[in-house]
RNA sequence: GCUCCUCUAGCUCAAUGGACAGAGCAGCAGCCUUCUAAGCUGUUGGUUGUGGGUUCGAGUCCCACGAGGGGCGCCA
């Protein structure tokens, strides 16, 4: 937000290294580590060291770096002076600080806010396209907590890279053909015909493939059905592919269902059954170009030796099946039609992001090298973005088959039950519409924040305890600290506050208020960073610091009983506070509600 | 055998190669006649798995080892 500044800073101390026969200096810059402290800092250490290093060279003699450093430091310091808008300067431990004039960049960082509103944080438009391709469901399946993970990953990554300045094209590919849906059609038309979901689909579905599971395991003997359905669907029987077609149906409803409470949406589908055919010819291209071996005729796989064709003497990318020996599609068959379909849709892909589970990196290494063998220059712009599964107490794989997950729905309905009782007791002034309101906001999104605000490479704990337990770092913390906000703002007024953004007078600004102002200025930076690195967690981060520094202020800073001037000057920042507050919970696809 | 990931306070997790490793939870002690206590304050808590190395500087980078987890020619 400061680097006019820090350019006309970076200027000066190239001059005074020019004057002094210094080296070029190559300056990172980061906030002033201090509490109450604000402005922006540099280290002198890594001039330092070219420069010790240019005297032992020259002179044969040894230099104490960090003296050194804090001797430039201080050089620089008097050279400088004071630049213009800053209150003070000073040289510490090889580091130079510049300190804000806090109560004029107060108002730069308020007046940014007030104006941009809901943008405020927003990159300029990159020109750049990116797909995002998440949530992977497959139908005729339960949908539990550990698919989660995927779809709120990468709904949070699409809205940051499009809130950092990108083109987000968001794309869902559910897995609609397989084996476990050849086990449901059986199940279903032998023991189900008829039937319809009523409510709760997604959860019905999951029942039904349950079911067949279970048959098939107390008898085996039924395998020869599923076979036998199998092959018919191979054959494209009509009345399968109608039953088919209809029971997928109602998967896809149940989803957008899901995604509709959980406020994810998608700008293109694509089919795993429809990434089948493509897939094959991609396998059979790669034969005639000798990249893969086509083991077919010895009763073996397509393969393609991908090591060897890079002649690297370790494994890295080892051997990959690309089409079964029997001539159907494997998964890696499928992507690798895909990864191609989505340059022919969007030929201007800048980058093509695939959010899916970490247990499949070999697998899209392999996918977009062997594009990449095959000579499609797309395949250096795809990109795994891996996450951690999500976990039971004790290390326990949440799996369909050994029962042993919590069902989205429950979830889902127990979080925002156990939200409506503390609203209930919290502020029963409210109507129950509102509160209502209040418990689906704070529900979902104490379902999403714990997946967001940790390392996307690390494995998620699910348990209720933690779940449910709303206080602390967590999201309805940080909705409290957005309704707090709105509390005061309602009482002044909010309307003729957004109107007179220039205040009358100055006053000396609080360390509480400074510390808010600092964070809420860091906003624009963490977003592209988060954009930059695919990290949801620099968001979670802030969003949370901004609700403990709005606290930490509240808590000591009166704002409606202030003096007159003190008093409009803190309406502005409670403003900019709440905007700031919304913006990142915003892109966390959590709500912020007005009350609580 | 090859390979990827994880290891930080009792627990769950943060921390651009930089200044003093920070939060939450749990525990203990306080704060509601106040802009909503879903809040705030204080306090307890650390050889950053171990040993080397690189660097002016390492929780962060490199190597080895340990522990746990994942993946590795027809699962998805």
């Amino acid at each position: 937000m400061f680097e006019s500044e820090q350019q006309a800073i970076e200027t000066q101390l190239r001059a005074f290294c020019a004057q002094n026969n210094l080296p070029t200096p190559e300056l990172s810059w980061t906030p002033i580590p201090f509490a109450g402290k604000w402005g922006i800092a540099t280290s002198l250490f890594q001039l330092a060291a070219n420069d010790a290093r240019a005297i032992q060279a020259r002179t044969g003699r040894g230099v104490n770096v960090p003296q050194h450093a804090q001797a430039i430091a201080a050089q620089a310091a008097a050279f400088l002076g004071t630049p213009p808008g800053f209150a003070s300067v000073e040289a510490v431990k090889g580091y130079l600080n510049f300190y804000f004039a806090p109560f004029e960049f107060a108002h730069r960082v308020i007046d940014q806010v007030l104006q941009d509103g809901k943008r405020y944080g927003a990159g300029d438009p990159k020109g750049q396209r990116v797909m995002v391709e998440f949530s992977q469901p497959n139908t005729h399946k339960a949908f539990h907590v550990g698919h989660l993970r995927s779809a709120i990953l990468g709904d949070v990554l699409s809205r940051i890279l499009e809130f950092a300045g990108y083109n987000v094209v968001r794309a869902n590919y559910p897995g609609d053909m397989g084996l476990h849906v050849i086990k449901w059609l059986w199940n279903y038309a032998a023991y189900h015909r008829g039937e319809r979901p009523a409510t709760d689909v997604t959860q019905w579905m999951g029942g039904v493939y349950a079911e067949a599971s279970r048959r098939l395991e107390e008898n085996p003997e039924l395998e020869a059905e599923v076979r036998a359905l199998y092959a018919r669907w191979d054959r494209r029987e009509p009345e399968i592919v109608a039953l088919w077609e209809e029971t997928r149906q109602w998967s896809l409803d149940g989803f957008h269902e899901m995604y509709a409470l959980l406020d994810i949406r998608f700008d293109r589908y694509y089919f795993n059954s429809q990434a089948e055919q493509p897939g094959k010819q991609v396998v059979e291209q790669l034969i005639q170009s000798g990249i893969a071996e086509d083991g077919r005729p010895n009763g073996e796989a397509v393969i393609v030796k991908i090591d060897e064709k890079l002649g690297l003497t370790k494994e890295k990318y080892r051997v990959a099946v690309i089409l079964r020996s029997d001539n159907t599609a494997l998964y890696s068959t499928e992507d690798l039609a895909l990864a191609i379909q989505k340059f022919d849709d969007y030929p201007d892909l800048a980058k093509s992001i695939y959010v899916v589970d970490v247990r499949q990196s070999l697998h899209f290494q392999q996918v977009f090298k062997i594009l990449e063998i095959a000579g499609y220059a797309l395949a250096t712009k795809c990109q795994h973005v891996p996450y951690e599964v999500v976990n039971l107490p004790g290390n326990v794989i949440m799996s369909s088959r050994e029962g042993t997950v919590v069902l989205l729905e429950d979830l889902i309905r127990e979080a925002t039950t156990r939200a409506l009782e503390v609203v209930r007791q919290k502020n029963p002034s409210l109507s129950e519409e509102q509160m209502q309101a209040v418990a689906r906001a704070v529900g979902i999104g104490a379902i999403k924040y714990p997946m967001l605000s940790r390392e996307s490479g690390k494995v998620v704990t699910f348990d209720w305890q933690t779940a449910l337990d709303f206080n602390g770092q967590a999201a309805p913390y940080i909705q409290y600290a957005h309704v707090r906000c709105n509390s005061i703002l309602r009482k002044a007024k909010a309307e003729t506050v957004d109107a007179s953004p220039t205040p009358a007078g100055e006053y000396a600004l609080d360390a509480k208020e400074i510390q808010l102002i600092d964070l809420i200025s860091r906003f624009p930076a963490e977003v592209q960073r988060a954009a930059a690195e695919y990290k949801p967690l620099q968001i979670t981060n802030l969003a949370y610091e901004l609700a403990r520094a709005f606290n930490d202020f509240y808590d000591t800073c009166p704002v409606l009983k202030a003096e007159p001037i003190v008093r409009a000057n803190r309406l502005l920042l409670v403003a900019a506070a709440r905007q700031a507050i919304a913006n990142g919970l915003n892109l966390l696809g959590i709500q912020s509600p007005e009350v609580m």
